[in-house]
DNA sequence: TTCAGTATGTGATAAAGTCACCAAAAACCG
DNA sequence: CGGTTTTTGGTGACTTTATCACATACTGAA
């Protein structure tokens, strides 16, 4: 992840288009001029929406600083997270509902401060005609996504919760990272797409096999090995 | 969906051709040219598959007959229907794959007799950057399998599956179509993600309501009322 | 007719989601 | 500071779902 900057555009717009030419790097010659026309900045509070489920989605959205969430939610208030958006990236479901102008099937929310420069659909559908780089650029995001979607489709469809929850903390603490992740029950239960007393009661069960020790807000990692061992053991069917 | 036709390329080249590009409109002028150059027959058996998970996935496929199912399997043998890619579209995930050289994270299987044309992945993203019709075409096909991968998230996560199955009967048997669906428990199941004694035992219980009559190999619906009334009513809670 | 293969039924058990609480810790505030 | 509110986590009871291990029933081919 990119490192966060303060960004003032109005104290120094130089500065904040050489940073968004540097994450977006396909942005030159008559591209980049396209954009800069077309864009417009936006900061986005944390915790604030940037669309809506079911609402119409006119922009295009470029992350530059910041992180944005993408998530369902069902009836009952349980969440699942699809994915996220990191500078650098477009939210493409946003990309694919403003182009062909069909509803926004989730929620995207600023998880983070974030600053976003919005392209009109058809402004951006012109672009995308005419130049390459950006081309390849959105179909590798979107191929990216595509692929996440069918491992969390995979994952919610096929793998024990416990296992799951086991994947995510290693994933959050890999070597160079610290050996704990800063986190409620709840957040965690709405990574996963599962509900937060069943993620409490794993942790438990974790910390009494002496996987993990639990402070509030808090997962610390004891038995990297051991929660290797565990996901990996069970994963095969035993 | 567009009927099927006998299609022997053999015997009858130019009828084939015209088929092709009844199929996919945006296959004229040059692009045409190059399809016919790059593009390869194939015919795939019931049951065969065209990809298998894991694998690197060199070529794009145009459908022209018969219908692909494309699905995620579990450990335990279980299976989840991801969607079908139909004459006149491309299976996406092999578009992605081929162009960007990753490894095919699923299973597509011929559901019926299938004739298909396949591009080479590197023809492809040359014709893709020429071609300002393929790449819109393409840009569709890919939002709406998005935008159905998160409805598959949504459903597996947050429906019931007594839920999830009136649903898709009730798809399956919209006004013109018969009042019957023909497959079985295991196929429902697979549909739905989910195992076929769990079906079994709700459709049983649909029969106990006087919803639908089973018969082997069939579910023939009996109240379509009741059974929308079912779905809706435990989709708020009650 | 017999037999193999396919389709369906069923009980037991374990995993997971839901509901309705409670208790402790932290944050807030006059 | 003390008191209140909010957040976080814990727990039991119950329902739904998945899994396993069968039993039964239907179908078509030899």
């Amino acid at each position: 992840m990119v490192a966060k900057v303060d960004i003032s555009p109005e104290s120094n717009p130089a500065k904040e288009e050489k940073i968004v030419t540097g994450l977006f790097p396909m942005l030159s010659g008559g591209l980049l001029k396209a954009f800069t026309h077309h864009s417009e900045r936006m900061e986005f509070a944390k915790g604030e929406q940037l669309y809506e489920q079911g609402f119409p989605c006119p922009f295009v959205p470029f992350i530059v600083s910041g992180m944005v969430r993408v998530f369902k939610i069902g009836e009952s208030g349980r969440e699942i997270t699809l994915y996220r958006v990191r500078p650098g990236q477009v939210c493409i479901l946003s990309t694919t509902c403003s182009v062909s102008d069909k509803q926004y099937p989730a929620i995207a929310e600023a998880e983070e401060p974030s600053v976003v420069y919005v392209v009109p659909g058809g402004a951006f559908r012109r672009m995308l005609h005419v130049h390459v780089p950006l081309q390849d650029f959105i179909f590798d995001v979107m191929s990216e996504r595509l692929v996440e979607m069918m491992t969390v489709v995979e994952e919610i469809a096929f793998w024990r919760v416990d296992l799951r929850l086991a994947n995510r903390l290693l994933e959050e603490t890999e070597p160079p990272k610290p050996a704990e992740v800063k986190t409620t029950h709840a957040q965690l239960a709405i990574e996963l797409g599962s509900a937060r007393e069943v993620v409490s009661r794993i942790l438990k069960e974790f910390e009494r096999r002496g996987f993990v020790k639990l402070v509030r807000g808090m997962v610390e990692i004891m038995g990297r090995e051991e929660l290797m061992a565990y996901r990996n053991h069970l994963q095969s069917g035993l």
